[in-house]
DNA sequence: AAAATTGATCGAAAATATCGATGAAGTATT
DNA sequence: AATACTTCATCGATATTTTCGATCAATTTT
């Protein structure tokens, strides 16, 4: 089998394409003329082809030559592209990232988020794939995706996390419902009350429940809904009660309706926020740097 | 000076990309698996940066990997075109070929040499410059031109030449001139007569003099033209005779004028027509198949 | 627990690249 | 016509790089 040609020979071609001549391009590749004109012999013993012509007064390229010359810059030029892209990639927030986020966060962090980094990283490529956590862990472990942004904790091997912040739970009842005008809310409170709960899949439901101390058993749920939103409309409908995340809320997912919100007597019913990325990664230094941006920018 | 990559640390990192495992890998590069992981950790390090995650059990490619491995696909997709167009290049008539041909053959012979080429080499692209001599073999000279077709001998270092065929030279004059009845005819009837021949540098007018063994002083030229299609005209109006190589009129030259051409009593009275090359050119055997291709083409 | 798989590492051997010196062939100068 | 110069090719010695097989460390499977 022919063997490839080498980045160098092609190298030493394009130097002598340039120079018309071995000596100054030797110079110029910073290589002794006679390494440099046994790469040029080289590279045409593997082609099989002349491509110079040596004519002991001026140095001329075979038309072949020509097109190979042509070829080889091209090449180079990919190359050192590429080289360029990695250096560039040293810098934290100039590449491009692949962030898997839960529903129950990305539409009411990534806006801020999104505009800021577009802010003060222009050159910052940010993937967004929004999913339930499971499927989020399993595409991290495949590779599909850099980090995640999701509810803390999510069982997952082989991940290291970054809890970002505390994420209240706060109660949402229409304004006619009892506890809307209570003095104080207690998570007990919750017992028997129609508690409208996401689906299952969706860790707020867990993490809300485990927030209140709390188990199914002890719930009235009359229905389970996909949304967030489509809650909150169930809610002012007067079909149950919710508990909602702080960010939602303060992203606005009650304008527009006449739910009362209040906070629960005593701190810590809360979720937590934070990233997971695969163990092993190599970028866990920017990971931690997205995460200083994120606490930063939603703060 | 951070060293550049090398095709090899591509390729293995690509069949990494490819086969998701480094034994694999290794083996479909022909290389032992400590060689192929030692190259792709040698990209790493030459790129300053992580390309891949190796996981004890599956192999992930990072996000820059990813781009990475894209960009050296088609790199190495570009050196085996390369690779490929040189490996053609090595059968005659599938390249390029860059021909200087004198005016006073191109219009004559190009059409059908044009043709046949075409029909029989369609991959074969023949680039054709239309000089006079002096003109082409500058050009030969310096690397602008691959091969000359032109009538022999002219003077030039360092060339080769191979003579194709005799053209021979036909008197050519209005029909109601003298020598158009003649029973034979003379090179030495040329003396006196309006003999039009091609300005200066046509290198047709000097061979056409030497084959009848004339010289200007014998001559009586009234006017030099620029181009045979020129002096035919002049002729068809009487201002004189003129010397047609058999190939022009053979191409219908004379079509639509009243000129009678009649050939000498004796034979040689012809220019020589071939291909001259630089001595040095490594295409030799090609251009000499192309002399055999004209030959059988133009007779 | 043992066996198997996977990628990293290491030292020795083989292959290669590089250099300076010299050669060959032509050009320019005297 | 002889000489000096320029240019690229060639050669042998040396330095570098590449490659391999064997082994290691970590993990997974049996």
């Amino acid at each position: 089998m022919a063997r490839q040609p080498t980045l160098k020979q092609l190298k030493y071609l394009t130097a002598v394409a340039e120079h018309g001549h071995f000596g100054q391009a030797a110079k110029a590749c910073h290589v002794s003329q006679s390494t440099l004109s046994a790469g040029v012999q080289e590279l045409e013993d593997t082609l099989g082809v002349s491509l110079v012509e040596r004519n002991n007064r001026n140095v001329l390229l075979t038309i072949l030559g020509q097109e190979v010359v042509g070829r080889a810059r091209s090449i180079l030029t990919d190359i050192d592209e590429l080289v360029t892209q990695c250096d560039a990639a040293g810098e934290p927030f100039s590449g491009k990232m692949r962030l898997g986020v839960i529903p129950t966060i990305a539409p009411y962090l990534l806006p801020k988020l999104l505009q800021e980094m577009r802010n003060q990283h222009p050159e910052f490529t940010l993937f967004i794939r929004e999913d339930l956590s499971q499927a989020l862990v399993d595409s991290l472990h495949a590779g599909e995706l850099d980090v995640l942004l999701l509810a803390l904790p999510f069982p997952a091997d082989n991940v290291d996390v970054m809890p970002l912040m505390k994420d209240e739970f706060l109660l949402a009842s229409n304004s006619e419902h009892p506890l809307a005008g209570a003095v104080q809310i207690r998570p007990e409170d919750l017992q028997g009350e129609g508690l409208l709960l996401l689906e299952d899949g969706h860790c707020l439901r867990d993490h809300a429940l485990e927030a209140c101390e709390l188990r199914d058993a002890q719930l009235n749920i009359p229905y389970q809904a996909t949304s967030l939103a489509t809650i909150v409309q169930m809610v002012a409908n007067g079909i149950g009660i919710t508990l909602l995340p702080e960010m939602a809320v303060n992203a606005g997912i009650t304008a527009g309706t006449d739910l009362v919100v209040r906070p629960f007597d005593r701190d810590g019913v809360a979720r937590s926020i934070g990233l997971m990325w695969r163990k092993k990664t190599p970028r866990q230094t920017e990971f931690r740097l997205l995460g200083d941006f994120i606490r930063d920018a939603c703060s």
